[in-house]
DNA sequence: ACATTTACATGATGGCAATCATATTTAAGT
DNA sequence: ACTTAAATATGATTGCCATCATGTAAATGT
């Protein structure tokens, strides 16, 4: 059945909500249309009239993630020591995009690539401008450095069994991170 | 047919070589059984003699990977230099295991996490060896905190298009680390 | 009101991949 | 030498998934 011209962009966003949240937990290759779709509350059919295929809804749902991921406007301090803390970890779905799919986009098409490179310019310049002052060549390479040491922490600290190594790989990184910060 | 014993064990080694090289190249996922093993120049019926399951060669193929991973007996600096390299982004079916596949790690059996924690343990231990005199703690603390910045800076250099933020990202990072170490 | 468009549902279709069954060949043990 | 066990090959089997085909009903425009 047909429905009305908003109700179609509410079931499109819902569609990218819950993908995103599925695909961050599960990765991109475990999780079906018919499985997104179903969790949006729809059935697998109607896909095709919001997405000319998968990969185009990997590469929207990229985008979408990644414009929405920023760290309000609390201390930049704040803002790691929450990253780096267990239940990030624990919850990918909820987490930030780029700690759970950057390292797949490896396997998508150019379009979702276009997307993380945007996003992860973007995440730069955020970081930069959070950073205290200091020399504009000392920053870039500080938010460059710090933001590629905190996706590696939650993706190593994921990747492990067990709390104990897993939670000192997030609490060194983030004194790491400190030392440097202040 | 039957093989002897040691081109049994030959075929089995050249098994895992390959089946390193094909998941850090492509994924987990989009390796079947059937082309590790045309690629190690077997048929994919005898699989299941060396193996339990597609499962248990990600688990073995993991521990196998990861236990020749080392930096052999140069300057800490020229691993750092190596890795943090466009050549070490652009290969990563030569390249690092952790950098190509810790991600994926998170989707696979309790066998393959247990391989990735005792490489990770291994691997931070030899970098603690590596780095310049200083506090135990300081040095432990610095070792973590360069692997995640190392690992993460090269799975988001494959992640982007191009090569200009993508080559920055390994060069701030280096410069990032080194003012560091040194 | 009516015609038409269209968003979604139901129900194929086709391909691929993991795993299993069986056959074949030959190394090993006696 | 002969028997036996085992490694690999060939050939199912089964299930899942992306995508497509068609139906249906409601919204939109006149």
């Amino acid at each position: 059945m047909k429905v009305s011209r908003e109700q179609m962009a509410e079931n499109r966003r819902r569609i990218l909500d819950v993908a995103s949240r599925l695909f961050k937990d599960k990765g991109f290759d475990a999780v079906s249309v018919a499985e997104v779709m179903k969790a949006a509350g729809l059935t697998h059919g109607g896909f095709y009239g919001h997405f000319g295929s998968k990969d185009d809804l990997v590469a929207q749902t990229l985008a979408h993630a990644l414009a929405a991921d920023s760290f309000g406007d609390g201390q930049f301090s704040d803002f790691v020591r929450s990253y780096l803390a267990p239940r990030h970890r624990d919850n990918p779905d909820n987490g930030c995009p780029t700690a759970g799919l950057a390292a797949a986009i490896r396997h998508q098409t150019p379009a979702a690539k276009a997307a993380m490179t945007e996003g992860l310019r973007a995440q730069i310049a955020r970081i930069e401008q959070a950073l205290p002052e200091q020399g504009a060549a000392d920053k870039r390479r500080a938010a460059i450095g710090i933001w590629a040491a905190m996706v590696g922490a939650v993706i190593l600290a994921r990747a492990v069994d067990g709390p104990q190594l897993s939670d000192e790989v997030l609490e060194q990184t983030r004194g790491w991170i400190d030392t440097r910060v202040g």
